[in-house]
DNA sequence: CAAACGTGGAC
DNA sequence: TGTCCAAGTTT
């Protein structure tokens, strides 16, 4: 029975919904409070590949900084790009800015609440659409995200692998979405693959859908869902330069397009099996190490170089370490601990 | 459609 | 130390 299904999970979710800020519990969501659109939207392109825990505080900075979206609409690119340094993807912030542009000089400053416009909007997606669809409109949308593909696979035992699995997923997932507390319910199953029926080890014991999952009914829960080998990453090499002059350094925009798309960084040479040194000026430098930094698809080994108080005819700028990206700050420290 | 695109925590 | 993974989207 569908409705059972649901049922057991929003019985379940009102008693276990996890605390998050943006989030308004199912208590309060009882009485008809709703969440904000706004920070529903932010919450959920913060949340792509990434964890609630290194989400956090980055949502409450940028919903202190920019309490509306009219607010983000109006910001400076740089100033956007510098607050979401470390989150890491930062191609989400890039769209982040363009969606809130296009909301508040196409949409009067208020979200679209259907799928179908919200799918129009830079950086939202099928999932993105149906999580604010859903969660800020109680419109009844279905998430499918890595939570709901790994609930899915083992309650109806799909052994498909991913991603070849997703549109078999997606179909058993929208027959359970009920109409009734669709935007509870999205949480619910999301919160569900996050705390029981998680990658390794599922806490079947305690999971209101044990009963009904296949998986665990033949005892291969742990098994699902089956993924496509991943392949193993290259190790690249670069060099890096950190000219300082005082507290200012010489540092670059990187262009829009490609790894660490429109954030500050310290120039070099490219990132190749075999670079050549490209220091950005002749100098006395030195060498003071390296350092290693994992990319999605790459390993990365920098060799640091440091000058001080260069000749003039090069722009230097104040950097604060929290604008860079990881693998910049880094470098950053490497000089830092060496002085 | 396969590949590009970050980071930090868990094991 | 190394691998896997986390509320995906874009090209």
């Amino acid at each position: 029975m569908r409705e059972q299904l649901s049922e057991d999970l929003l019985g379940w979710y009102d008693q276990h919904a996890r605390v998050m800020p943006w989030r308004v519990g199912p208590a309060a969501r009882a009485t008809g409070e709703r969440p904000d659109p706004y920070g529903i939207w932010m919450s959920e392109v913060m949340l792509q590949q990434t964890t609630v825990a290194a989400v956090r505080d980055y949502w409450r900075k940028f919903m202190a900084k920019w309490p509306t979206v009219s607010d983000l609409a109006a910001a400076e690119d740089a100033d956007v790009m510098a607050a979401w340094a470390g989150l890491g993807y930062y191609a989400r912030a890039r769209n982040l800015l363009k969606c809130a542009r296009v909301v508040a000089a196409d949409h009067g400053g208020v979200f679209p609440d259907t799928v179908e416009a919200l799918l129009k909007l830079p950086g939202v997606g099928p999932y993105t659409a149906a999580a604010v669809a859903s969660i800020a409109f109680d419109a009844p949308a279905t998430v499918v995200d890595g939570n709901v593909e790994r609930v899915i696979a083992r309650l109806r035992l799909i052994e498909t692998p991913l991603p070849k699995a997703k549109p078999e997923i997606t179909e058993a997932a929208e027959a359970i979405t009920p109409q009734d507390r669709p935007g509870d319910y999205a949480q619910a199953i999301m919160d569900l693959g996050a705390t029981i029926c998680t990658p390794r080890n599922p806490a079947c014991g305690i999971c209101p859908w044990s009963t009904p999952c296949l998986a665990r009914a033949q005892g291969v829960q742990a098994e699902l869902p089956k993924k496509l080998p991943k392949k193993t990453k290259p190790t690249r090499h670069g060099y890096i330069y950190l000219a300082r002059r005082g507290d200012h350094w010489l540092v670059e925009q990187r262009p829009d397009k490609g790894l660490l798309g429109g954030m500050i960084g310290f120039p070099g040479s490219d990132w190749s099996d075999d670079p050549a040194p490209a220091a950005p000026f002749a100098a006395d430098w030195r060498e003071v190490g390296e350092v290693r930094h994992t990319f999605t698809h790459f390993h990365l080994v920098l060799r640091v170089h440091t000058v001080e108080q260069s000749s003039g005819g090069v722009e230097f700028q104040p950097v604060v370490r929290d604008d860079l990206p990881t693998v910049f700050r880094k470098a950053l420290d490497l000089v830092s601990a060496y002085e």
